[in-house]
DNA sequence: GGGTCATTTCAAGAATTATCGAAACATGGA
DNA sequence: TCCATGTTTCGATAATTCTTGAAATGACCC
């Protein structure tokens, strides 16, 4: 991952109505929701919330497809996993256990017998 | 790790200069960096450095000590590891596995025997 | 086609953030 | 004390981002 694109992903991230949204998007699962739902959650006004959720998409962190009348976003959890994984590298350089923190969510990729 | 201090340390990092100063901070290790060199490394005007390093400082991901006429600044682990915690709780609400770039990074806690 | 619902686009204004040069502040040494 | 070095603060400007209401688009149903 580039720095450039990283830089794209995290200030997609980092305002409080698209952080919200892309959360309530990654709990909804790969099934997304449609905007105007995520627009009532949110009470937040449908015009800025299709400002934010493009600027989502743009950031390549959510994906839309449509469906009727509705436009249904879903979070890219690929897309999440990348970002994550620039982040840790840019932690701790591969020292394991420099993210003691993924020992409790439970993200980590499953233990492996014997291997440090 | 509440909704606005996310916003506050994603922010901090979703700039170019400060996401490059904070990695050259991260590359450097708890001993840290004096600001004049962080500058010239980055070739960035000294008082727009000042800028973004407090920015970095403000969100709680770098701190300072002065040492002599210098300006020491380091990078906080622990800040971060919270952060990457908050990412993967909202990339895959403990599902394990949902982060397989961790696999590469090295970064994840260490295995444990048995443990799935 | 006409009507309605869901969403996006547009255009304007407000708010925030980044950049720059000049000046101020803090420290150490002569 | 005076000077030099390293860093921050200040003030102004430029650039970017956010918000809002109005209008446009796309899809469904009659």
């Amino acid at each position: 991952m580039e720095t450039n694109h990283a830089v794209d992903a995290l200030a997609a991230l980092a305002q409080e109505t698209r952080l919200t949204a892309f959360r309530l998007l990654v709990e909804a699962g790969p099934e997304g929701i449609a905007a105007g739902e995520i627009a009532r959650t949110l009470d937040v006004p449908p015009p800025n919330l299709s400002f934010h959720l493009s600027a989502l998409v743009h950031a390549g962190l959510v994906t839309s497809r449509r469906d009727g009348r509705q436009v249904i976003y879903a979070a890219d959890f690929d897309a999440m996993d990348t970002l994550v994984g620039f982040l840790a590298q840019n932690c701790c350089r591969g020292e394991g256990g420099c993210l003691p923190s993924l020992e409790r969510t439970g993200c980590a990729p499953k233990a492996r017998a014997g291997k440090a």
